[in-house]
DNA sequence: GGGCGGATGTATAACGTTGTAAAAGCCGCC
DNA sequence: GGCGGCTTTTACAACGTTATACATCCGCCC
């Protein structure tokens, strides 16, 4: 069985606080009888029993963090981000995906699919205002991502508009004119709106059309997704020069059509993704992306719960982190595309701290 | 302050261990008793404290998954198909990465990251024999992936050198005469010895060559790394007519700089990856690549695991789950790419249980 | 030398749950 | 009516930890 605190007592002959109290760096324990513990303790190979800590703390020392998907390596790479600055403050992260399903995201937000947690980080897609309106847990919520809530809690993200409108505007100063969006879901009041809004604003602001037979609505968020959407636009008969997409894998997805229609990247459509994920370097050609700074969120979100813990209740606030636009082959202008390239950085960095 | 079995039995009037015995599903309570102590806990919205469940019984209903790294798909997938694996027995997932670093898998295998779990799945990149071999913990450990030890737990995995030779098979099928193999960890001992194996086995079976000029070592595992050793290969003067890659975002990087050199996939060069990844299904010339029943090899691992829970010991033993080819267009043979083709199988799907 | 205060160690009671054993209630039967 | 055998409920003691309050010890001052 398990050595205690008890056997350790037992065999260094002292109470059992004592063990306790060296265990815990306890200040007042002299350096004598910390050695003489700390050596029944190594002898013993003693380890503490955190269900019994986190009984008598009331805390378990565990975060959850519920993403959409983790297929998706932008929430990969983000939930990387997430396990390393939880542990920097001796945090486990619990994982959890909800598909991106309203009824999933709603079970987690009122904590049944795990009860031993401290704090939740909710990245939600379906999730309505009125969903987390009434929702009767104690538990701290942080949210993440897109979606704009009117509640009282922490929202961590970029400046999903201002960083749409820096990538339309990147598209334009190309010189392209006919800039369609892929990937505003379909029968959804909300997600990707503020990516749409973005996009909308800065085509008007530089007199271009914005009409909805440029936006494709899409079911999912995935490659085949992004694939589907750009042959609908084409087999529609309009022919843009550029595509902006919802994020990098309909982004994908959507170049792989243009590849087999023979259409050229970015010769005849110039193609901006969103997020930055690591595919899209490496693609034929590799993609110009919107990359959110993902090690700010995961750091913000983390640090936004465990603000919340322990009943403290700072204000709620809306928390932007950094990002920015990284320039690549599918968005070259004159240049010939050139291996090796260093990629170029355009637009704001706004707010949350500075990026490493 | 939240509410605990004593607050129901109190406005329930009975005693504490009545609730406890309707909260789980005790046989003996009679109908009426069973009624009225559900009454006040719904009244008072009575949730139980896992914490005190987990120190009294001694399992804490959670394991732990720790794998290289989350931005491969190939591990975000698997991490997903355990998550669910693991719901199904009402298991909770606690996932950790090691970055493939042995330093990270020591301490994880040694239980020091997370001390509060039942069981542990890992999946071992640089750790050997001997680490494990010493040790010291009592949670069940079982092996995830192509290592190959010979210790006393259980290990999951595809038979690598099996699916290696099917994927090379292919390939000489197709004509090719000249099969390069990318990802040979440079300076390890063991890992994708398995695959290189394979490759070597069925091309000496065919009479081809397999020399070490064919064979290009990588640091890590990564997109960078396959394009790396792609162009190591080519400036050396090695003109191959096939690409066999360690998985498949070496494939991708590989084929990026091979449509940069402007050598054709696959008329010049056929290539094949490994784990099958939905990047690889999108790229503009889509990957070939052996697909691991990414399913069956969570559900086995979990079911590993918790078979071993509570002391009980059963032979250690090796499952191996099954796999496919799934032939795309990176093989094509001389019919011209199809879109929207079928996916074709071909070679065996061996032991495990049949994929959905 | 008695008292005092700070530093150090200890006994005990929680935290919320479940297993054990015993008590209480119920039934039919002699 | 009492008794055995069942079902249902209860009291109590753990599980391993930490907080609280108290006991002890030491040196120091008046």
């Amino acid at each position: 069985m398990r050595v205690s605190l008890k056997d350790v007592a037992a065999h260094a002959g002292v109470s059992i606080k004592t063990v306790s109290n060296v265990v815990n760096n306890y200040q007042h324990v002299t350096p004598a009888m910390r050695e003489r513990v700390q050596r029944s303790i190594d002898v013993l190979g003693y380890r503490p029993n955190l269900a019994a800590r986190h009984l008598r703390k009331g805390r378990t020392g565990m975060i959850a963090l519920a993403l959409p998907e983790l297929g998706n390596p932008y929430f990969a790479e983000l939930a990387a981000a997430v396990i390393n600055a939880a542990a920097a403050h001796d945090y486990i992260v619990l994982l959890d995906h909800t598909g991106g399903r309203r009824e999933q995201e709603l079970l987690v937000s009122q904590g049944f699919r795990a009860r031993v947690i401290d704090g939740l980080i909710l990245s939600p897609i379906e999730l309505e205002t009125e969903d987390l309106r009434d929702r009767a847990e104690s538990v701290p919520l942080v949210l993440l991502g897109e979606r704009d809530y009117d509640l009282p809690y922490d929202h961590i993200a970029i400046d999903n508009v201002a960083a749409a409108r820096a990538a339309v505007r990147h598209l334009i100063a190309l010189g392209r004119r006919e800039v369609a969006f892929i990937g505003a879901r379909r029968g959804r009041s909300e997600p990707a709106q503020l990516r749409v809004r973005g996009w909308r604003e800065e085509l008007s602001a530089a007199g271009l059309p914005a009409d909805d037979g440029l936006v494709a609505a899409t079911d999912g968020w995935g490659h085949a997704d992004g694939a589907a959407a750009m042959t609908r636009i084409l087999d529609a008969g309009r022919r843009p020069d550029a595509i902006f997409a919802y994020n990098d894998p309909m982004a994908i997805g959507a170049m792989r059509v243009l590849h087999q229609r023979g259409l050229r990247v970015p010769e005849d459509i110039a193609v901006v993704g969103f997020d930055d994920v690591v595919e899209g370097h490496f693609g034929a050609v590799s993609l110009t992306s919107v990359s959110p700074d993902k090690e700010a969120i995961g750091r913000l979100a983390v640090e936004s719960v465990l603000a919340r813990l322990g009943g403290a209740a700072p204000e709620p606030r809306r928390v932007w982190a950094g990002y920015r636009l990284v320039e690549r082959e599918s968005t070259l202008g004159r240049e010939a595309p050139e291996h090796g390239a260093q990629d170029r950085s355009v637009g704001p960095r706004p707010a949350g701290r500075p990026a490493p």
